[in-house]
DNA sequence: GCAAAAGTGTTGGCCTTACACCCATGT
DNA sequence: ACATGGGTGTAAGGCCAACACTTTTGC
């Protein structure tokens, strides 16, 4: 069956001229006062032995999200967490053996919810890696992960991004390092406190944390949040 | 061949357990004070008779903007537009008869630089539709158009997206009334001009346009667009 | 008592909004 | 002359950036 403008219908292509599908995930993290970026290392050509995002194929009968949600999992363990597509990448000659058009993805995951990778990488096939400056990648994976820094920065001016690389309780300061982590420059204290303070998804938590010589700092929690 | 990790490398995988890959477009004028999308008219089932986004698979070598570029070509002649990708669906049921996942692209097009499509639709089986309120299409590309639709009026908040929905030489008022269009509110005229006089992309054209009993209007251009 | 991070207000500039009248032309 | 859209300024309020000192604790 062959529509009336000519154009085949999906079921009429034969398989093999299909693009496989896959899905890459940017995860990123605060660690050591840096946004690190998840990364698994090759172990087959091409580009063996280069870091490379973590991802997969799609299922045939699984939703893109669910995909990526899947490859989450089986990298880090975590579950419901943030997650957010981000572009489809689909240069003919971007996986040198075949067509593969990778949905991109990128997800915020707090440090210490990732049991697995609190360690330090040694020389294990998977780690974190800092997100800037840019390291080489497999692929055009070098080009995705600057590409959900550039959209983490542009969100975290009309959202509350940074909620997601906290744990559930924190401090004002522990939120104003979050910012100033992802936008690479410092902010005035009394100005971003003025900022936030008043946003309807933060709210103060019962408590203070005391973890040094000097002033125990109030607790603050996002409201709505996962376990809630 | 087999990752370490027990995930199959990509060309391990039998090309039928592909899914199919397209791109679908929406593209949107200003047609009658409103914003109108061009849709076709399916012929075939699913969805037969019904009116669906412009869309077609992607080749096997081409990129996916390349993808995009072809449709909109093929459906309206016009090439070298503002064409953006939006967003990739890949539901698993949002094709009844095998997996598609389509990576959807807006474009936005002055309607006179349509020629075939300047005339009514007639019973044409593609034509100008109002983009809202929605109106039932086929697959999920109602769900496409809406989101289309969101994207570009956040986007008008900090780009000059209106640009390409207006001739090379406007008026202020014609660009005003873009701007409400796509909003979907009015301004006001004094603050309008303001704002937008000493945005770096608009300069003054030569000469004035003089279409009624009225003072003739200053024309406007934008700055470093196609054909300069 | 001292080191170290927590906490707190005011000011000036800029941007946004609201608002009303005269101008140039065609008929 | 009049009808029609083109064109212009000002004042008030809100938002953002700059800026310095006191408080509470552990040692």
């Amino acid at each position: 069956m062959t529509g009336s403008d000519g154009i085949p219908a999906p079921g009429d292509v034969p398989a093999e001229d299909r693009p496989a599908v896959s899905v890459d995930l940017v995860v990123l993290t605060i660690l050591d006062g840096k946004l690190q970026v998840l990364l698994v290392r090759r172990r087959h050509e091409p580009f063996g032995d280069m870091w490379a995002l973590p991802g997969g194929l799609v299922r045939l009968d699984e939703s893109l999200e669910a995909a990526a949600r899947r490859q989450l999992l089986r990298k880090t363990g975590v579950s419901d967490i943030y997650l957010e597509q981000l572009y489809t990448f689909g240069d003919p000659d971007r996986d040198p053996r075949l067509r593969v058009i990778t949905v991109a993805y990128y997800a915020l995951v707090p440090v210490d919810a990732v049991p697995i990778l609190k360690t330090e990488r040694t020389e294990a096939d998977i780690g974190w890696w800092p997100a800037e400056p840019p390291m080489p990648l497999a692929f055009d994976h070098g080009e995705i992960v600057s590409y959900a820094l550039c959209r983490l920065r542009n969100k975290l001016d009309y959202t509350p991004v940074g909620i997601e690389l906290l744990p559930q309780c924190f401090t004002l300061s522990e939120l104003q390092r979050v910012y100033e982590i992802i936008m690479g420059r410092t902010m005035d204290k009394r100005n971003f406190r003025k900022k936030i303070r008043g946003k309807e998804w933060l709210e103060r938590a019962e408590g203070t944390r005391r973890d040094g010589p000097h002033r125990p700092a109030q607790l603050y929690r996002f409201v709505s949040r996962r376990s809630e």
